[in-house]
DNA sequence: TTAATAATAGTAATTGTTACTGTTTTATAC
DNA sequence: GTATAAAACAGTAACAATTACTATTATTAA
């Protein structure tokens, strides 16, 4: 399975050679460059959209489509990995070696969780399926800090109004 | 966090009383019903889609809407859960026990995994969280044995044309 | 039976994403 | 450098999954 060569040329502007399924030599693209340096300077796991608005700063006229295509791209590259959790769209990381994730039901973030990866999870799982596994995901759902304390004042003044009222 | 109250009335039909959040009794629906029959006797985890296509055997001019606004809230009352793997639609679960969940990356087919659940997860992730943990999810990814096969059949064949060709 | 309202069917709108098309960039061969 | 081939692009249209809206029907409690 060995999938997708990377190469420097000499020019040391980095392009790839994918895999036989395509059969195709990728091509620089300065797009490109910029949406993968984008998320590798994020820590929050970005939506397409926001990608797509932070990357306008710099090419002020870059289509959406480009930056689907090129997170789709380097997704399946192994550049940046996808989260698809239970809200609408996807997001993107690029930290690609795994780890696990927070989704928070109220506000939607989503973050990182630094705590131990159970490697063995996937061997485990292996042992009692018919077919391959090669990876799993898991994301916990809860409320953040924040969108706790947001809902602890609104109790508070909810608190408030009714002995204002009284 | 006292939630979703369950009744049963006088014709023994059930209702809910839904919680505070949105102040409202439920009523009783044949058509919600029917979706939750439906799924609790399907092994698989049908999309909205699959299960519209299924209950209009019963109901015939039932509308994708009722199909999606009672799958959204039977998961909200816990009555059955949601999937939502890296591929299209969300998924449903009369299961409501959290189980492993495989998605084959080949056919989309999500499977469930007999795995004993690791139950200690979520306290282990709630001791380094700084806010709420009440669950997670975890997806394994891999070809599910049929896909597998389907493979080794492609590539004998391939093997058997280029034969011919010699 | 009536009144109140939840739920419905049917349809329109929205959202996230992908596909298409003519033009521009990039890499390579001369 | 110039020419050629193909990848990538911008812009736009199409698509699929889902949600919102509205007038009507079904369910419940009084």
């Amino acid at each position: 399975m060995a999938e997708n060569v990377l190469y420097y040329n000499s020019n040391n502007s980095r392009y790839y050679y994918k895999d036989v399924k395509f059969m195709r030599t990728l091509k620089y693209s300065r797009q490109r460059e910029s949406i993968l340096e984008f998320l590798q300077g994020r820590e929050d796991h970005p939506t397409a959209d926001t990608v797509y608005i932070n990357i306008r700063r710099i090419y002020p006229n870059i289509s959406l489509g480009t930056v689907y295509r090129n997170l789709s791209l380097l997704a399946s590259l192994g550049e940046i990995c996808r989260i698809s959790c239970e809200d609408g769209a996807d997001r993107f990381d690029a930290v690609t070696k795994p780890h696990y994730h927070v989704v928070c039901r109220c506000c939607g973030r989503v973050e990182d969780l630094p705590m131990k990866w159970e490697i063995d999870e996937d061997r485990r799982a292996a042992q009692i399926y018919q077919g391959r596994i090669d990876g799993h995901t898991t994301c916990f759902y809860g409320i953040c800090a924040q969108c706790l304390e947001e809902e602890k004042n609104d109790e508070k003044s909810a608190e408030n109004s009714l002995t204002a009222m009284a």
